[in-house]
Parts: C-alpha cells; sequence; structure tokens
DNA sequence: TCTCTATTCAACCGTTCGGTTAATCAACCG
DNA sequence: CGGTTGATTAACCGAACGGTTGAATAGAGA
C-alpha cells in the first residue's frame, strides 16, 4: 500500500490516535501505553506494529522494554496533503474559489446548486 | 464511528483521495468520476457513499445524474488536527520540543536512546 | 539455573472492506 | 407507454481488521 494510505489508515482509530497523543508527551513502554485502555496488550502491540509501519513511531530497546517515541514526519505529511485543500474552506481563498468554479462551469450547466 | 475516524479511513485508499481532487476542479457525476479508474461504476458508487458519510462530500440531484460537490470542512479538521503536533516536526519548534522532553524525561532514565 | 517481567508471535473469530455481478430504482425521451 | 441512461441496492466473495487466548522469546535478577 502507498505511504500515504498507510498513514491515514493508521490515524483511523482512536486507540492509535490515543498513543500518539500519550506520546506526544514523551517516551513509553508498552505496558504504559496499554494501561489506559480496556483491550489486551496484545492488542497494544498490534497497535503500535501498526504505527510502526506507518512511520508514526520508531521503537528502541532498553532491556526488556521497547519504548516507543513518536515520528512526526508522516503528520507532516498528511497536513501538507490537506493543506492542497485549504483554499476550499479557508474564507481568504474563497475569491479564488469563486473564480475557478465560474471557469470549471461552462458547458452542463452555470447555476449554482 | 467518532467523526474523525469516519475521515481518516475515508481518506485511507488511493481512489477516494483521487476522487477527491477531481471534485477539487469541480462538481461531477458519478460517470464522470468513475471514468478514471478501472473498477466498477458500482464500486466507485460505494466509494462516494464512504466519502459522503465522512461528510466529505454531498450529492445532488439533477434528473437522473447525481452531481457530487467537495466538502472541505473535514479536511480542515484533519489538517488542524494534525497541527496538534507541528512542534515535532517543525524546526522552528526545536527548542520547546528539547524543552518538553527534558522535562518528561525525569525518573526511569535520563541518557538519549 | 530458575523465575519473573516485558513483549511478541500464532492461531482463531466475527466484522468490515473493496471488489464483483445481477437486479432495481429514477428520470428523461421517442 | 416502452426503452435507454444514470445510479443505487443486494448478495456474494476473499482479504484485512481489531480483538481474543495461549504459547514463545528476551532479558533481569535471585
Amino acid at each position: 500500500m502507498d505511504r500515504l494510505s498507510l498513514v491515514f489508515a493508521a490515524l483511523a482509530d482512536p486507540t492509535r490516535r490515543a498513543i500518539l497523543a500519550r506520546l506526544a508527551d514523551g517516551e513509553a513502554t508498552v505496558n504504559q501505553l496499554a494501561e489506559p485502555f480496556p483491550i489486551s496488550l496484545q492488542a497494544v502491540s498490534k497497535h503500535l506494529k501498526v504505527l510502526e509501519q506507518a512511520g508514526l513511531i520508531t521503537r528502541g530497546r532498553d532491556a526488556q522494554w521497547r519504548p516507543c517515541r513518536l515520528e512526526a514526519a508522516p503528520l507532516r505529511d498528511i497536513a501538507d496533503w490537506a493543506d492542497q485543500y485549504r483554499r476550499f474552506w479557508d474564507e481568504r481563498y474563497d475569491r479564488l474559489d469563486e473564480y475557478l468554479r465560474t471557469l470549471q462551469e461552462q458547458g452542463p450547466d452555470t447555476e449554482e446548486k
């Protein structure tokens, strides 16, 4: 699967987003990360694997602990991706938006919905 | 499912992101949207349903056509969400980042990985 | 060594996903 | 009306998902 799809898929789960939020406060072990959730440790381990493959975390090794660290690069990627569409929500781009729509609507029907 | 998860899940598919890109150029019918893809019209219809339930598109009615229109609000939402983590990738926030990590690493081990 | 802790791997289970084909609905048009 | 076009719905299929339990691995420590 492509990189962007992997990241979006990883973020499409509240548990995984909560894990990222926790990691924003600093590194944490699997047990620490699992503590707030009513699911098994193994389930959390799976979530971490998904986050790792999406490049959203990296895991080190400290004795028998595997400290997880947030990696923000993919988040920048999706922020940049969404920013492509900024003109569709940012009112400062309203005039440009209007202009583009007018350009495109020349043929089928000129009326606005 | 929560709103944000719906949006992320909808975006976790290249076909659906391509549909959104197409809609950035203006409204389009299902057939027009389906044309570039090597999948059936029904499959595209399903994708549109997913996008609609995520609030990323709205569909009108023009005779037997169902023109689709991009709705950017959820994209603003995910951009805002990602922006929470900006300090982890934006170099202008490096000092703050360092500071926060130092604060947090007081207990288990002070060494960096 | 034996044991305890931290974590992962393996197998399984029910649900969802992305696709298919076939049938149906909706609206125009002769 | 009947036929055609545009789009959705229904039923199905294999793969992936999110969870489980149980077994295995890695390292600390007595």
